[in-house]
DNA sequence: TAACCCATGTAACCTGTTACATGATTAA
DNA sequence: TTAATCATGTAACAGGTTACATGGGTTA
């Protein structure tokens, strides 16, 4: 049941509609944890029976009206309850890792050609974490309580994708030693 | 169709039966690709229809026969195509995460737990990393050429979770600041 | 006038989890 | 004699992906 738990978190930073939460990769709880839309418009009427949210459809003008979301005081308690049981660290699942341990099965350059591939990926995520930090924490002496747990996520991102990128670069540097 | 290439990058490894396979944690490919024994034994079902693997039964004495899968020519090919096509980097999904941007909901002590039960699940993880570095990679320059990229594996995991545990104590430090 | 954006949805399918079931052997 | 290990499975459900569908508005 973990999707709910973020679409509420994102709820609850800042109400919106389903088309919104879609475009996940927008500086906030979607970078850990992303959906597509067919799952997000069907968590959120799911949401709204259990009254974990609600609804208040917005007209606009030269636009489809939409369905704006947020988070009730049962949702809140809900992820209140789910916030304080202690959880388990995320299993790892990566195809790169696991095409590295059947790497024998083909010509090396193909693994070369991957690992510069997810090099640049890195490269682009880490610049994106980094521009974020730039724009919206730049000040870190005058974040409220809510911006500072944000930051360390934004912290945890650029670490993670720093040591991929350093990973990336040993990887390479070994097979053309 | 992931878990499908995990399983056959196992069983190419060293060929086995679902029992083994689902015991995953055992310094191999189960590092970065996880399933439970359910999903193992449907998929290795699947795979044996599709002569991507093919199984001989083992009898043994004072334990329940076992099939012993191995992966087929067919199955290698499979892989092979699989590892040529380009892969997205892994998406995080990631509970602490999603948790910390709604910490403001609950009591920083519940967040501080978390962070320190987290901090030991790294620091648990890291050892087991090293022991196996210890253990199998001792010695760097006498391995072949599949060891050397499991090896490239075992080292990415030890850094990222050298990096989990480094975020971790920054994170507690700010809470103690 | 073609392609894209806004906004929401259905249907079918595959992946992953939880609970239950069996039956022999072995260690405390 | 109770619990754990070996070994394989069924059933039901929840989570997640891919393809398809609609229809107005905007941009090139």
């Amino acid at each position: 049941m973990a999707l709910s738990h973020a679409l509420l978190t994102a709820l609850h930073e800042a109400p919106c509609s389903g088309y919104d939460l879609a475009k996940k990769f927008d500086g906030t709880v979607g970078f850990f944890w992303s959906a597509s839309h067919q799952q997000i418009y069907r968590e959120l009427t799911k949401l709204e029976e259990q009254a974990y949210i609600s609804a208040v459809v917005v007209q606009q003008s030269n636009r489809p009206d939409k369905k704006v979301y947020e988070v009730t005081e049962t949702g809140k308690d809900y992820l209140r309850e789910w916030i304080a049981q202690p959880s388990t660290v995320a299993a790892i699942k990566d195809d790169l890792l696991v095409k590295l341990f059947a790497g024998n099965l083909v010509d090396p350059a193909v693994i070369l050609d991957e690992l510069e591939h997810h090099r640049s990926q890195h490269q682009d995520l880490l610049d994106t974490y980094k521009s974020i930090e730039q724009r919206f924490f730049a000040d870190t002496c005058q974040l409220d309580v809510n911006r500072r747990y944000q930051y360390l996520t934004l912290r945890q991102g650029i670490r993670l994708e720093t040591e991929w990128l350093a990973w990336c670069a040993e990887a390479i540097e070994s097979f053309l030693g």
